[in-house]
RNA sequence: CCCGUGGUAGCCCAACUGGCAGAGGCGUCCGGCUCAGAACCGGAAGGUUGAGGGUUCGAAUCCCUCCUGCGGGACCA
């Protein structure tokens, strides 16, 4: 293709001249009203791909846009360092995992800056720095003083792949896990936990008023799972002094139960078992150990509930009423406590054990007439219930409670999905946890003075599945702080997400030696205004630090009011390859890199924008590189009119053209600001390119300099966030003074918003007869009078006058014959 | 199974509170330019809006049923 410009050139030209510039450095004394723009600071994997191409260009693009409208935008890049592939590659290579992060960090860096993004690279993080370790370490000790981290010994997520216990959120619903796909196991560990589950109330309910994706905010909502019900005791019959604990979220429905379960790792199985009943119970058990996680809770075929008697009954609260009591392995040791009471008529799983054990099923609720199946959990109202019939369920769930809480049979009780976070992580590459353990004080947090913990360096990577760090004896020789005598350190390290749960912070203030980040810093700065990245984060990286954020303002560290991080979340669309998501991984990358020799930054960035919705996923195919030639082909038709002086506006000019070139410069100045808002980019290209096509034309149709050079113009400004290279060049050459990226973004005059006159559709019957150019204030009967006067209109309609009229003035109207 | 979100031209996608199905691009075809081609410029063709029913003067848009893509949740008591 010929060239208008030399892409080559004038990229790299721009690049060195924005980063020399310093236009997108901001501090805290700027009075231009502040914003914070983010993209979710990335893993680095090596060169840059598409994902990372389309993030970094909406990134910029919100940076450079806000910019133009007068704000001073925080804009800051890091990396988040730490993680497993390093350390895969160190026990591959031998190479240092130091080593080889910091070349993946040049290729990753060299890229976005070819890119064309503009960041404030004085406050470049990277997670494995010794300066951002002390101060996770630092903060991990802050949490541990406040009671917020603890150690205990948990059946917890061992991935045999990655060598690790994971966290739940890392464990898919199939039980596999996110990163290596290795079927995890359940082994009883003692662990670090962060304690996410005292903040669940508060990161259900202030989802309510972010600015996020509807999507993002269900799976959090799914996530932490609250349910509202009560607890109640089971006494043993028989046994007055053994009582079986459960929860339920209908209380009311409680004179309706005819059994009673409890989970087979259940602690107080036994004391309640009979002798009758212990052979067979132990078999169960022992079956039920033996079936993986993925068995157990698997509901893809429709496997009978399988459970065994216990020989024990217990009484129902409310009548005294004994039912027996089994063991099941539907019920979750995990949730609640671990034991139920059955309701087979209100509840399908209750339903389907009570008939394959032919159990009796009380029905509680009346269901309607005409209904046909087992177990009825609709509204109705009570009966076989006692005091609660004929209440509605809301009712009899307040009145249960109420009578269970009265006589301390119960009381009201709220459960959650949402588990305390595991951090420990049995790998080399990651923050060290902060704690030596001394024989008379036990666990102590290493004092701030001594932090940063560093991992020694003198340290081999062998194949065996083991952190290097628990065999180096110097690296565990510590002394406590609290007595001075000999202490062994950690081995553990935290779980990289706890890094990104605070980098946000960090880059508001990255450069005091004395804290983590100042306060005034983060008033100043934080919440993020616009927080951008993948969907993949929707629940693990996005509940993280939304805890941090929590836990940090209750620990005074940042403001009281500062209880949220990210104010409005953007969450792109995935790149997918031939069905599957183009990935490292799966091996089906195009790399970036390679548009950037031919066509240039721009043009990859133009067409990311132009594809598709944001927010949509799209399909990379053989089609792709052509609009992508397409993209650069508008560009450079840009270019040229921006710049050709063959194509300048000559002589007087033609009156008519001329208007009609500002009204259609106003409407996309209107059309493309709205679009810029409410990220509808694709869109918003369209809008650019039809005006640049309008300018073409009417420089063709002899349109006067003015209204050329302020289309022209416009349209490089509204081009300038997406394609920032040839628009600084082209305005440079314009306008030889100025910066475009320091230009005001254009307004639209309202008076070229609107002409004088409309197209009229007339229908006849609904269906399009004639269209009219109408004057836009027309009036009903004069709208009715035009139709008539159109031959197609009397033809279609039959008569000389419509027995009814339906009129949108000025643009249709409607006559009904 | 439940929830969410899509299905518009060969392809990617527009269409504000229901009102001419089309803004833009890719591809295809025709013409101009050229010795010829590329590039460039101008133009054209292309439709049962996933299917069926309903509401309405009028439905891509609202309601119901079904088909289908994607995402999430799922013995969570």
């Amino acid at each position: 293709m010929a060239e208008a410009y030399d892409v080559q050139e004038v990229e790299l030209r721009w690049q060195k001249i924005w980063e020399e510039s310093g236009l997108y450095q901001v501090d805290l004394d700027d009075t231009r009203p502040k914003s914070y723009v983010l993209c979710m600071y990335p893993y680095p994997s090596g060169p840059a791909h598409q994902g990372h191409v389309k993030n970094y260009t909406y990134g910029d693009l919100n940076v450079r846009y806000r910019t133009m409208k007068g704000e001073a935008v925080l804009s800051p890049f890091g990396f988040d360092s730490f993680g497993l592939p390093a350390e895969n590659a160190a026990i591959k290579t031998g190479i240092h995992p130091r080593e080889f992060t910091d070349a993946r960090i040049g290729e990753l860096k060299s890229n976005v800056k070819r890119l064309g993004a503009v960041y404030d690279w004085r406050r470049e993080i990277r997670s494995h720095d010794p300066a951002y370790i002390r101060w996770s370490q630092f903060i991990f000790t802050k949490l541990y003083e406040a009671g917020l981290a603890y150690k205990a010994e948990a059946p917890v997520n061992w991935c045999p792949g990655c060598q690790t216990v994971l966290a739940n959120e890392q464990v898919l619903a199939d039980g596999t896990c996110e990163r290596s796909g290795d079927l995890v196991v359940k082994r009883n560990l003692s662990q670090w936990f962060f304690r996410i589950t005292r903040y669940a109330d508060e990161l259900l309910d202030m989802l309510e008023d972010l600015d996020w994706p509807e999507r993002v905010k269900t799976m959090q909502r799914n996530w932490i799972g609250r349910s509202v019900g009560a607890e109640m005791d089971l006494v043993v019959e028989g046994r007055p002094d053994l009582a079986l604990r459960v929860f339920t979220t209908r209380p009311d429905t409680t004179f309706g139960m005819t059994y009673a379960v409890m989970a087979p790792e259940h602690p107080l199985v036994a004391q309640v078992v009979t002798d009758a009943q212990r052979a067979e119970v132990d078999a169960f058990i022992e079956a039920v150990r033996n079936l993986s996680d993925v068995d157990r809770v698997s509901t893809s075929e429709n496997r009978p509930k399988r459970g065994v008697f216990t020989g024990a009954k217990v009484m129902n609260p409310f009548t005294g009423e004994a039912v027996p009591l089994f063991i099941a392995d539907y019920v979750l040791m995990t949730y609640g406590t671990g034991a139920i009471m059955a309701v087979p008529g209100e509840d399908q799983r209750d339903y389907d054990f009570a008939k394959v054990y032919g159990l009796p099923v009380v029905r509680t609720v009346q269901p309607p007439e005409d209904f046909e199946g087992e177990a009825y959990t609709g509204e109705g109202a009570k009966i076989n219930s006692g005091f609660l019939n004929g209440m509605p369920i809301p009712d009899a769930k307040e009145a249960a409670i109420a009578w269970l809480e009265e006589r301390g049979r119960g009381t009201r009780s709220v459960q959650y999905r949402l588990r305390d976070w595991l951090v420990s992580r049995q790998r080399f590459w990651g923050c060290p946890i902060p704690i030596v353990y001394c024989d008379t004080h036990g666990a102590q947090p290493v004092p701030a003075g001594q932090l940063p913990v560093l991992a020694p360096d003198d340290v081999e990577f062998l194949p065996t599945g083991e952190s290097p760090l628990g065999h180096h004896e110097g690296f565990k020789q510590a002394t406590c702080p609290v007595c001075g005598g000999p202490a062994v350190r950690e081995t553990d390290t935290m779980d990289t997400f706890v890094d990104s749960s605070w980098y946000f912070l960090r880059f508001c203030d990255p450069f005091s030696p004395e804290a983590p980040f100042s306060k005034e810093a983060v008033d100043a700065w934080m919440p993020v205004d616009q927080y951008i990245g993948g969907i993949e984060h929707a629940i693990l990286h996005l509940m993280y630090a939304r805890f941090f954020t929590k836990a940090l303002s209750d620990l005074g560290m940042v403001g009281p009011n500062l209880r949220e991080p990210f104010a409005r979340l953007f969450t792109q669309g995935m790149i997918r390859l031939g069905g599957s998501k183009m990935s490292k991984s799966k091996g089906n990358l195009i790399a970036p890199a390679q548009y950037f020799e031919t066509v240039g930054a721009d043009a990859l960035r133009v067409f990311h924008l132009f594809v598709g919705p944001p927010g949509d996923d799209f399909d990379w195919t053989e089609q792709s590189d052509e609009m992508i030639e397409g993209c650069s082909r508008f560009l450079q038709r840009v270019y040229r009119l921006a710049t050709d002086p063959s194509l300048a506006p000559t002589g007087e000019g033609q009156r008519g053209a001329s208007i009609e070139l500002r009204q259609a410069t106003h409407r996309a100045i209107d059309k493309v600001t709205t679009d810029y808002e409410r990220w509808s980019y694709n869109t918003a290209v369209a809008a650019l390119m039809a005006l640049t096509n309008q300018a073409y034309k009417s420089l063709q149709a002899g349109a006067d300099a003015p209204s050329v050079n302020e289309a022209v113009d416009a349209i490089l400004k509204m081009l300038a966030p997406m394609a920032p290279h040839m628009t600084a060049e082209a305005w440079s050459l314009r306008h030889p003074e100025g910066i475009i990226h320091a230009e005001p973004w254009p307004v639209a005059d309202p008076a070229l918003l609107v002409s004088a006159t409309e197209t009229m559709v007339v229908q006849v019957a609904g269906k399009v007869r004639d269209k009219i150019e109408v004057a836009v204030d027309i009036s009903e009967d004069g709208a009715v009078a035009l139709a008539l006067g159109s031959d197609k209109v009397r033809n279609a309609l039959g008569s000389d006058r419509p027995s009814r009229v339906i009129a949108r003035l000025p643009r249709l109207i409607n006559l009904i014959p």
